[in-house]
DNA sequence: ATAATAATGTTACTTATAATCCGTTGTTAT
DNA sequence: ATAACAACGGATTATAAGTAACATTATTAT
């Protein structure tokens, strides 16, 4: 699914949800100077797996989501901030 | 998936993402005054199943979770404010 | 510069389950 | 009684989750 969004210039764009989703959660995770296979380990989730969702090709679900927030350190709403 | 949190008093406590969700959107939803059913019509969303999401019986994904934060007029980083 | 190693990316596949769709039942208000 | 709303069940379809194999891209060492 997609969004077109209306923005401040009346120009149409397009938000992707997942794509978004995919790059914060790599951005917060290099904050933390740890590697996606680390990363992955420390929350019991496939390495190959959370790759496919940074890179935004995985509608994951709250659960994962949760694990994921949880691994960051911080809350879903946090997770979510600015997307 | 279930966490369990270590409260102020030092008991544990489960906390079940699902069901907190599902009443946020709940709660919500009642604020708009709208019908389960109204609302999911209005987000191309299955009638039946956002009632079991609101149950707390989903494991949800973000698309899904995108189309109700949108039918709230509210962001993912609001629907999760507090849970 | 090249080799070695670590980190990330991608494809393809199975299986587990999310999502949809049909209904029924229960509750509350009019 | 009937109408509107909500909880629940089962059966089917669509797709998320999880994994393996291999490719590519940094990074570091010699």
């Amino acid at each position: 699914m997609v969004i077109i969004w209306k923005n401040i210039n009346g120009d149409y764009m397009e938000k992707n949800i997942q794509k978004e989703l995919g790059k914060r959660i790599k951005e917060l995770r290099k904050q933390l100077c740890i590697s996606q296979e680390k990363f992955a380990l420390s929350i019991s989730m496939d390495r190959t797996y959370l790759a496919s969702v940074e890179a935004g090709h995985r509608n994951i679900s709250i659960k994962n989501l949760y694990k994921i927030a949880n691994g960051l350190n911080i809350s879903l709403s946090e997770l979510f901030y600015g997307l």
